[in-house]
RNA sequence: GCCCCAUUCGUCUAGCGGCCCAGGACGCGGCCCUCUCAAGGCCGAAACAGGGGUUCGAGUCCCCUAUGGGGCACCA
């Protein structure tokens, strides 16, 4: 195999990082990407670092820091040095950083690695244009790369702005090991003298991250697949410096549902045929999703739990995760399983934790119950949901003010089984059996109600009537089941509903 | 235009040369259970992009084509 693992680093601790710029909230792509370093971090007892690429300072958005950490946070991916509990690399924020990057390129300067260029934007973006049109491969063109010590020091008198741009070797190739799509070459010449230092004296991505990585002794990385391409040049740079590059696995992207573009063009919620599709963790967070559901979701995008199973904590996904394992394919996020997913872990929660997570949800929709009240519907409502608001419609009806949005008709309370004077009767009975049964509970209601049921409908069934008394009850064609509805309700309010149907007749 | 990556059911995936006339999951359809809706159980339809090689044998290795994706910024 010519494929790398860590063989040779064995012996070091790992040392894998996530590195977002601070230019709006996480994204689910980059949740994942998070998750998947998370991931190999804990399962080799490593470290997993935090570190903040915020040297656009155009794109750069305040607040953004925070609420990517108060993300990573609630999805339980914890960092072991970051920005806001430090560590013995930092700083941990790369603006904070400025003189090392300043230091490294001078070094770079007087090292003959790299190379003042004084072409403005305007200019550069009318030498992409001629490219474009005489259809020559695009990409700075290295003219400042053989300017003359003479001419670069009148320049600089004269003023002129410049950045620095890294001195690639013009020819042979360099070859890039991943761990995830084994070596992938590419031929020196193709790649162009990148802007290493801008003109405001901030590094670009690729000296920053160079010069991070090796000095925070980062030995893994882990990033998206868009940033395969630059990988020789980084490479480069690493031996430029002298120094040793990392591993490498560059994750698959996430595409958009429909399979076209990557999903991370959008920066937020869109509708695709009828389907609401989330892309910032945060909307996952607010429609609903347990955090151990999402990542339990995310691990299984591009990587495999094995043994055919779909529903796992990430304790038990450590021991067998690995990044060989990763596939190299692209994905598109299965958002219909996710829902399965959530619904699973919602089953396995315990009311009382249920009823917390429902909460802020009913709230928000004007709903005022109480807790009483709540986890007595709590048991039956565990199976039925995907996400925590689908409560709502569910629950509505324990609200007096939001009953009666149901027009009912004393027709609608008969059936084909249970014709319209023994629908009457059956209330009436039900009216008189809730109102005096001692005590009011699951079982002495079921017990009296079926009974009810069994002898007033012409089936002998108690199926018909108890739909019936959903609807006069709860006024509602779907609810929880019956008898927790009434418990829930409780005894003068079901009985209240009961008179309002009945006088209907 | 140039470079790079990828390609198994609709979707997420298992498969690392024989165990595969391809397994699981979601979704979909049917049945059962059932006080509605769910949940659960059972059953079903559904895929190796195409073409060449290599090999006794290819979903698995190689090449070409097609398709999809990514990159080619003083953005990350």
């Amino acid at each position: 195999m010519d494929k790398p693992t860590q063989e040779g680093n064995e012996l070091m601790t790992v040392r894998v990082r996530f590195a977002p710029s601070p230019t709006g909230y996480l994204h689910i792509g980059s949740a994942r990407t998070a998750l998947f370093n998370w991931m190999y971090a804990r399962k080799h007892n490593g470290r997993f670092i935090l570190r903040i690429e915020d040297t656009d300072q155009k794109r750069s958005v305040p607040g953004a820091i925070e609420a990517i950490m108060d993300t990573l946070r609630w999805l339980g991916l914890d960092w072991d040095e970051g920005p806001d509990v430090g560590g013995d690399f930092g700083p941990y924020i790369q603006t904070e950083r400025a003189d090392l990057y300043r230091h490294w390129s001078q070094w770079l300067l007087d090292n003959d690695k790299a190379y003042k260029c004084f072409c403005t934007s305007e200019e550069l973006s009318e030498m992409r244009k001629e490219q474009l049109a005489a259809k020559k491969p695009l990409g700075y063109d290295g003219r400042c790369r053989w300017l003359t010590a003479e001419q670069v020091a009148a320049r600089e008198a004269a003023g002129e702005s410049a950045t620095i741009r890294f001195k690639m070797p013009r020819d042979g190739v360099t070859i890039i090991q991943d761990v995830i799509r084994g070596s992938i070459s590419y031929n020196n010449e193709q790649i162009i003298d990148s802007v290493l230092l801008k003109s405001d004296g901030l590094p670009t991505y690729h000296l920053a991250n160079v010069i991070d990585d090796h000095l925070m002794e980062i030995t893994h990385i882990m990033r998206a697949d868009e940033w395969i391409n630059t990988a020789p040049l980084h490479i480069n740079l690493y031996r430029a410096f002298g120094w040793e590059p990392p591993v490498y696995a560059h994750l698959s992207l996430v595409m958009n549902p429909s399979g076209k573009g990557k999903l991370s063009k959008r920066t937020q919620a869109f509708q695709e045929s009828g389907e609401e599709i989330f892309v910032q963790v945060e909307e996952f967070r607010k429609a609903g999703f347990l955090p151990e559901a999402l990542n339990n979701f995310l691990s299984n995008v591009g990587w495999s739990f094995g043994d055919d199973r779909e529903i796992f904590s990430m304790e038990e996904a450590l021991p067998r995760f690995s990044l060989e394992a990763i596939n190299p394919a692209p994905s598109r996020l299965p958002y219909a399983k996710l829902d399965w997913i959530n619904g699973q872990y919602i089953q396995n929660m315990a009311p009382e934790a249920l009823a917390e997570a429902i909460k802020p949800f009913l709230a928000e929709a004007g709903l005022v119950v109480s807790d009483d009240v709540l986890l007595l519907v709590m048991p039956a409502m565990l199976t039925r949901l995907k996400r925590f608001p689908d409560a709502i419609p569910f629950l509505d009806f324990l609200v007096d003010a939001k009953d009666g949005t149901l027009e009912i008709t004393a027709e609608d309370l008969t059936h084909k089984k249970l014709p319209a004077d023994a629908a009457l009767r059956g209330l009436q009975e039900a009216r008189a059996f809730l109102s005096s049964v001692e005590p009011f509970d699951l079982d002495h209601i079921s017990q009296g109600l079926m009974k009810i049921g069994e002898a007033v409908s012409e089936n002998g069934k108690a199926g018909p009537f108890l739909g019936k008394m959903r609807l006069a009850v709860t006024q509602k064609q779907v609810s929880p089941p019956l008898f927790e509805s009434i418990v829930a309700l409780g005894r003068e309010r079901a009985v209240a509903r009961l008179d309002r149907s009945i006088a209907l007749f």
